[in-house]
DNA sequence: GTGGCGGTTTGACGCGGCGTCAAAGTCAAG
DNA sequence: CTTGACTTTGACGCCGCGTCAAACCGCCAC
């Protein structure tokens, strides 16, 4: 017999944990010593706890032990359990695995100096919304800004405020050409059938922007000047991540867009569809 | 300005998340109503929020996140933690990869039916130990069980109780040799210098079993009938874990071989040192 | 006004597996 | 008998919220 402080030590474990697994009738010292409470374990215990802890690095929790130990299980259902811990070791170790590219690739950033806003890219789901766009095609970004800021002002004023929600610019990069095909509108609050015509004979159709299960986003203040880093923010995240862009790139101005300085100082949500490359 | 509801829908996290960075200081809505206590968040604060689960999935904790938010942090600290996080991160999948194997390992266990008793292999370490040893080879298994008799019965009796610790059985493995190198002895609670003689002309001497940082284990009863299983378990559990045996086998028996039936009837820890395969 | 429903508030407990005190009692050696 | 090492119970801490509960608020329909 020994006590809990020997036994503690023979097993490789902390006198608390004999202590816990006591208290949760996990492992019962063999004698208790009624006076003093002192706790007296036998070596014959050994095996037992040993097999406590091999199943615990499996990953079982104490509770699903329990029942093991005292042979109410069946092989079949303890496979049935392991088969479940694999799948979810297999998750965490993708998980991990993204992460550690995560980290590795925020620390080549420092180490390039890059600017480090803005990095903070965040997965989320979107729903379907119905969208009240133009579709146009424009030649280069001066006449892009030229185009959204037509929608934002002259739409803004037609398209009831109660309907409205956001200004949304869809970049669709099918083809590698050099002009920008785009979808500038609103998205709505309910679906509409109306179409809406404002200056330079343009008009806003009715559509539908489709649902995105995951969608890498990142949030930004300004339209023009630091495009460029958090495309490329984002597109460093996606290959980080081990993902692949899964459809057009959307622009969610997150407030309403209001006169002169409105698209530069604007809070911009970038949206990219991915899903895991193959 | 959004109530919780709305904002937490628009960054898909739950308003109770929203509620305990409040508590924490880590974002605190733009206003909160005085009279009802209700907290009303601009989208403005959606870039912080943003920077919170972008860096939690990085692994930082909420602790260590709310200082960055600060611009207390420079970025060679953040580097420095990011290297530290690395590094947990890594190991933390090594652990997982091992886990898996083990859960695998098991599975496959379980599918070919085998015995599954005594597969709990658990590592410790062990420090070095004075050793009161008799070095012998032995032709075949049966002449190894009488010597080690010999050495528990003769030798149990010359070894005072104080000094003496447990039979020990150290199996040499070097050459592929058929015989059996074997020392049989005592580990004893403190150095010692004398030899013992004991019975058939044989004399126990003075050594030492050497620290071991890593040695899978295995508690068994009995020494012979299950003796090859419980070799194969250890052995699989070696193999699963990405391991190679670094040493020679030790066979420690546990409790105080008494009589007749002690050796078949014993508490045997089986002991094989370990390091990560190259 | 008023009833109702859905959102919101604070507050508390729970989780998992112990670590880490604190105060008081026990054991074995000198 | 003293001392110092060990043990007991009990409580709180951890980390990041989830999940109640009871009470309160806002807005819409009547």
């Amino acid at each position: 017999m020994f006590r809990i402080g020997e036994f503690a030590q023979i097993a490789q474990v902390s006198g608390r944990q004999l202590r816990f697994y006591d208290q949760i009738d996990l492992l019962r010292p063999a004698r208790t010593d009624p006076q003093t409470g002192y706790r007296y374990y036998s070596i014959r215990q050994l095996p037992r706890l040993n097999r406590i802890l091999a199943l615990k690095e499996l990953g079982l929790s104490l509770d699903q032990i329990a029942p093991l130990l005292e042979n109410e299980i069946s092989p079949v259902e303890l496979r049935g359990m392991l088969i479940i811990k694999r799948s979810q070791v297999e998750q965490s170790l993708r998980e991990e695995e993204a992460r550690l590219r995560h980290i590795e690739s925020r620390i080549a950033q420092i180490d390039r100096e890059d600017g480090m806003d803005g990095y903070d890219v965040v997965v989320k789901s979107v729903p379907a919304t119905p969208f009240l766009a133009l579709k146009c095609s424009c030649q280069d970004m001066e006449e892009a800004v030229h185009m959204i800021r037509a929608v934002a002002d002259d739409g803004g004023r037609q398209v009831r405020i109660a309907l409205r929600d956001k200004l949304v610019v869809v970049a669709r990069n099918d083809h590698e050409d050099e002009k920008l095909e785009l979808e500038i509108g609103f998205s709505l609050t309910r679906p509409s059938n109306a179409s809406v015509r404002i200056a330079g004979d343009h008009v806003l159709k009715p559509s539908e922007l489709p649902a995105v299960a995951t969608m890498a986003t990142i949030v930004r203040v300004g339209t023009d000047p630091t495009s460029h880093s958090s495309f490329g923010a984002i597109g460093t995240w996606i290959e980080a991540n081990g993902c692949e862009i899964a459809g057009s790139c959307r622009e969610v101005f997150l407030e309403p867009v209001v006169g002169s300085p409105g698209l530069a100082a604007a809070l911009v949500e970038i949206q990219f569809p991915v899903r895991k490359a193959a």
